[in-house]
DNA sequence: CGGCATCCGGGAAGATACTG
DNA sequence: CAGTATCTTCCCGGATGCCG
């Protein structure tokens, strides 16, 4: 029944731009539309299908499977079983899949100096952390030391500075020097916005625990490049 | 009828995907099909339409029409008319457009690795200038000092290696230490396939002027990354 | 609830033909 | 040479429904 649908489109028969260039390449790889966001989603460790669409408002359920099935059948996403108890399958990078994350720093720095850009926009944790190992100066951090841990939804993050080094990851925020609880958004503002911490705590926008002042050092490390037309090119 | 239809995408209404993440901002502008390696064309300098066409073998003319209106509105692509009497018009990259090359170049590189890489495509002489400019190894030049031209179709390009750094411009390569002429995937097989210039000029498939030693020292400083999945890992 | 198959409407991409 | 016009095909996005 229907050999002949089976037939006209075997399997794959995707688009393809047939240009040994590996820029070329790379776009038959990732450059479907949401490819690299489920990349990007996953560079802080496996996730859940369900995760996955929270964390992309907009993809389809369709449109994710189609994605998670592509990736797969290139080699960059592993789709596991985790052990009972906690038995729910998860996508993971491969070794090669977590090598993207160049690729999206590099399209992130590079975008955010255009001036259509809109950061009053929904902004999931993995991308704010990502942002972080993005845009971090060591210049401007000197010699600081210190964690600073995120609670943002369900998700907990750390981010760790020593030695000119910056490590953002997701994990247990106990022990860190301050904590800080409220959405992404949010903790852009505080960060890239240059907004105050008192006005976000005064709104119940965000809660402190901890080092107030390492917080407020902590905000000055990630300088973003000038937008393009600014007079101060 | 069906006013609010109209309302709600009276011009442009792109897709975007609301995402105030820098990478999902650079997929609003550069993520269409062709976009990007519409850029890449332009990196080595200014195009005309047909040219453009031309080097992006399977874009129709419709379609590079939509990149190219796309570009110039959010600030990439400018047209330009030349003077009389080449009274022509061109496409140029904005100086933003320029600083795109760390992307293509990115792409690329993390591309390579993939065992679904074909080589044997096609390939455009930007392409090939703007691998050597990605994959340059400096360590392997040592102290190499000279400069190659190529001339590949009707264009012609020059690269020069000194102090351990690459330069690779379109341009006129008369007073080169060597000069290359035939097609780009010839001079890619050279360079990144290891295949002895004898042969290739053996097949008329590639002529050499000036210093051959200089040439066979010259496709050994372009090392390639291993393969994924390669037991060399 | 998690994941996948299916159908449908709209729009983008591809191919071809045509025009200034 | 530099595009436009038209037609077809395919992908994306949304909704529904099935199944474990």
């Amino acid at each position: 029944m229907k050999l002949e649908k089976i037939t006209s489109k075997t399997k794959g028969a995707r688009r393809t731009y047939e240009d040994a260039c590996g820029t070329a390449h790379a776009l038959d790889l990732i450059g479907e539309r949401w490819a690299l966001l489920v990349m990007r989603e996953l560079l802080l460790g496996p996730k859940r299908f369900s995760d996955l669409r929270a964390d992309l408002p907009g993809i389809s359920a369709n449109v994710l499977t189609q994605r998670l099935e592509g990736l797969e059948e290139t080699g960059l996403v592993v789709r596991r079983k985790l052990p009972p108890p906690a038995s729910a399958q998860v996508y993971e990078l491969t070794d090669w899949g977590y090598e993207s994350e160049p690729i999206i720093q590099t399209l992130g720095r590079w975008a955010t100096r255009s001036p259509l850009h809109d950061s009053s926009l929904s902004l999931s944790g993995t991308s704010l952390m990502l942002s972080f190992r993005t845009m971090f100066a060591p210049e401007r951090a000197g010699d600081f030391v210190g964690s600073i841990g995120f609670r943002i939804g369900h998700e907990r993050y750390r981010v760790t500075i020593a030695d000119g080094r910056i490590e953002a990851v997701r994990g247990d925020p106990e022990g860190a020097d301050a904590i800080l609880t409220g959405s992404a958004p949010v903790m852009a503002a505080i960060v890239y916005g240059g907004v105050p911490l008192d006005a976000l705590i005064g709104e119940s926008a965000l809660k402190l625990e901890g080092d107030r002042a390492l917080v407020e050092r902590f905000a000055t490390f990630f300088p973003l490049p000038t937008k393009v037309g600014s007079s101060v090119a």
